[in-house]
DNA sequence: GATGATACGGAGGTAGAGTTCCGTTTGTCA
DNA sequence: TGACAAACGGAACTCTACCTCCGTATCATC
């Protein structure tokens, strides 16, 4: 699914290594201001060519649509987490927990933010498995919330993504003096009932 | 501000109608789906050369500068009206309500969502006057709102582009199934106290 | 160590969008 | 109506990013 080969022989070590060099540079500049990453300049900071990028991606939005899907994975890592914590925990606190520790993921990630808000579908196909199972798993703390009476009747699983997109925006304006903390704890505020 | 001549003679009546055709093709183009809007396409809709675009706005910014500045003076609008408005309408539905108005008009106009959530802050340049009177006149709003104890406390009209831009965000994705009206609700019912 | 498959590097191809330039046309005013 | 400034049109230029290609280097296997 991520390889390219159609050999069952293993990948040579020096491939494998350069692959992660090259998704570590992409996350690396993407962490800084600029959204406007260029491939060449991923390439340069992994230390490889142009060509060997486009050897493990066949193209950029594979290479962005990787680092997505590595974000899902944690995403959902924090949720099953979130499902199986601690029983004095309400379900209210699991998920809007989850929820700020998401985003504060999100404010190290310019591209998952990119993906979200300007990139189009098909960045989001490459994580297409991780995102049904982050909105497997949110529902099921959704409803824990809504059994204990602690989440507004008309809140479901699907407007996180909705609302934490909305973040996404506001993290990318902090330069320009918006705060997202502010904007995630209003929306936390208005989950309740 | 709007004009390149540096004469005081009034401009042409060709190029006056000429000016007004490319704004309203802008903003027809900027209406339907595509966000990717070329100036090429601009003048062929309203059927002039391309030359005619750039002597009439220096570079693209400055055309959708332009778009976005009217599109806050109509914000403005809204917002003074609200401040006349009846006596039985309490503050905060006469502040919300007026969020309501200018969402639905940000639905049709990509073009300021578009400023809102990739533009730089050049676009917003050219709006500079009117973007600093909506936060005078949205302040105006939220005070009496807090004074009739309606507004959650945090609250302030500095939050209330930055909620919108969120809100840009997911009339953008409402083909993908996402619903900015229930965004916007979440996040109204998020400011009572 | 030899050999073949795999992978690499980076110059250059390609394409698309913004912008310029200048010969031509049009409006305005005496 | 003639003359001149103002404005027009659109072909061509430019710039920038993505991506390809192929000669060279490296790794795995015998």
């Amino acid at each position: 699914m991520t390889e390219l080969t159609t050999s069952n022989r293993p990948q040579r070590a020096d491939a494998r290594r350069n692959r992660e060099r090259i998704l570590v540079a992409a996350r690396e500049l993407f962490a800084q201001e600029d959204p406007e990453v260029q491939i060449d300049d991923v390439a340069r900071r992994a230390g490889v060519g142009v060509g060997t990028v486009y050897r493990h991606f066949p193209d950029k939005e594979a290479l962005m649509g990787e680092l997505v899907r590595e974000r899902f994975a944690l995403f959902n890592e924090r949720l099953r987490a979130a499902l199986d914590g601690p029983e004095d925990v309400t379900p209210f606190d699991a998920l809007t927990d989850t929820m700020r520790a998401n985003a504060a993921s999100l404010a190290e990630d310019a591209a998952t933010r990119f993906a979200f808000l300007s990139g189009g579908e098909r960045v989001f196909e490459h994580a297409a498995a991780e995102r049904e199972e982050y909105i497997v798993l949110a529902e099921e703390l959704v409803e824990r919330a809504h059994a204990a009476g602690q989440l507004r009747g008309e809140f479901n699983a699907e407007d996180i993504p909705m609302v934490m997109c909305g973040v996404c925006a506001s993290i990318d304006k902090r330069a320009a003096g918006w705060d997202w903390k502010r904007h995630l704890e209003l929306i936390i505020h208005g989950m309740r009932p």
